[in-house]
DNA sequence: TGACATACATAGTAATACGAGGTATGCTAT
DNA sequence: ATAGCATACCTCGTATTACTATGTATGTCA
């Protein structure tokens, strides 16, 4: 429905935001959302993990494995330099999208819009 | 990805807020759309007719044949009173997602994220 | 009269996310 | 000790959503 197809895929602008600031692993990223969206989001293992293999596959993040202190395998994932460009693309549409869906319903519902 | 299983249909949301002023027909949503969001929507009729037709089956709108001024046959629709219903709630789970989306943002992106 | 905007519609396809299931390890309470 | 739970990875099939492409038809204007 937008100009450019698909430019908004909100699990990869969210699983790049998550990666702007620290590495992370998988589970690590589902417990971090939920926290970080108030318990809005709760991203599915089904969801998440075919869409880091995604990521991996286009050069985004890179991945590498860590025995945590537990003594478990956690396989980290890294943004990489194309993919902070590309969170940075994807948070800009993400602002030109729901402001202009803020827009639509704005006009439609007015004031009992807030 | 949400709690609830696709509660965000963002095509939904957009055309019964579009009805909820008056009533249009199809070509005039997409026109309508595009004016209102500045352009950054172009809905698509393979996607709009759809969904119409699926809202119609549902009961949140009703349409009705009117010949234009133009002596065009055009169909309108009219929200109903679920379909009213419908908008309030997909409005507020709207604001709830994208309130969460842009909390996330921030807290990874932090000042860039204006 | 030919091009263009208007106005409806559907079939096939691509992308996205989910549900369901599978494997395996470490911790904790009984 | 062992059963249950949380942690931690993964894939396959399916449902949903929206797009592409296409088709039909009418009114307007150069």
């Amino acid at each position: 429905m937008l100009k450019k197809k698909q430019s908004i895929e909100h699990t990869q602008l969210l699983v790049l935001s998550l990666l702007a600031n620290e590495d992370m692993y998988g589970y690590q990223m589902i417990v971090e959302l939920e926290r970080r969206s108030d318990h809005t989001f709760e991203m599915k293992e089904g969801t998440l993990y075919p869409v880091l293999h995604g990521l991996e596959k286009e050069g985004y993040v890179e991945a590498y494995q860590q025995t945590a202190p537990t003594g478990r395998m956690r396989k980290y994932y890294h943004i990489t330099r194309k993919g902070g460009a590309m969170l940075k693309t994807e948070a800009e549409a993400w602002k030109s999208y729901s402001g202009a869906v803020n827009a639509v319903l704005q006009a439609s519902l007015g004031e009992a819009f807030a």
